[in-house]
DNA sequence: TATTGTTATACTCTATAACTATA
DNA sequence: TATAGTTATAGAGTATAACAATA
């Protein structure tokens, strides 16, 4: 008989945890051609439009260098615009194509996390995404 | 303002605190030099001396084409002894060296772990266990 | 035939450093 | 000086394919 000496630890835990709802997510969205992060930030300039890539870095905790290179992917498949709006920022726009993709995504999205939420009992949700987002933002380390 | 359309994201929130823990753990473990992959698979030979690469896969969920670099960097510094059990496995041992190092690593991630516990209320840390156990379970999909 | 282990390769996310241009 | 953006590069984890040797 094999010992998890992991068994107990929550951290471990969590890390399996996003692992195996990742690669789900993963699997999913590759149907459009889409990596969780790029369908992340299609998402957020939906929901801001004009909204420029370090406010988007700041808000989904992405470094600006890797902003970069994911935004300019995503510019080039034409389902963002990008203007100035001074010297140095850009306002980031979903374009029509870019709108019907990111509802094929956030369709997506939706229904993994539905599958996710029925795996915890429905008075405990609350509690479970505040753990986490506690831990998420335990930054003072 | 910015909008978060993932603020109400479950499976959002188990990524980005998953990223936050294993950000932590990495740095920590950086003093041992060892990565939090390597960490785990020492945890598992201490507690399973004679395990086997493939048993260790099984257990962490490594595929075993990734396990075979990880257990030749530790054989290479020494940390573990291989020895045949039969014309293609090999049986798994911390060497003194390996046993010292492990134990640090477990003094390490038990005091992590701690800190994380201490951000979920006591009386919702079982649930909580639980249920990221049936999230990262939920391998029918 | 199935299993163990290995090598090679590639993808995704993340991290750092160095740099330009603008505020 | 600080901020926005870019480029280059590297590290870490993970995934697949192909293969040899053994059960």
């Amino acid at each position: 008989m094999v010992i998890d000496p992991l068994k107990e630890f929550p951290g471990y835990a969590l890390r399996r945890a996003s692992a195996a709802f990742m690669a789900k997510l993963a699997a999913r969205l590759a149907v459009l051609d889409l990596r969780p992060a790029e369908a992340t930030v299609l998402l957020v300039i939906g929901s801001n439009p004009g909204i420029t890539q370090s406010e988007i870095g700041r808000l989904l905790d992405i470094a600006s260098a890797n902003i970069a290179p994911l935004v300019g992917r995503l510019a080039d498949r034409d389902l963002l615009l990008r203007e100035p709006v001074d010297g140095r920022s850009h306002a980031l726009t979903l374009s029509e194509a870019g709108r019907r993709l990111t509802q094929k995504a956030r369709q997506i999205i939706e229904d993994l996390e539905s599958t996710l939420l029925e795996r915890i009992p429905q008075s405990l949700r609350g509690a479970f995404l505040a753990a986490l987002r506690a831990i998420a933002g335990a930054n003072s380390d």
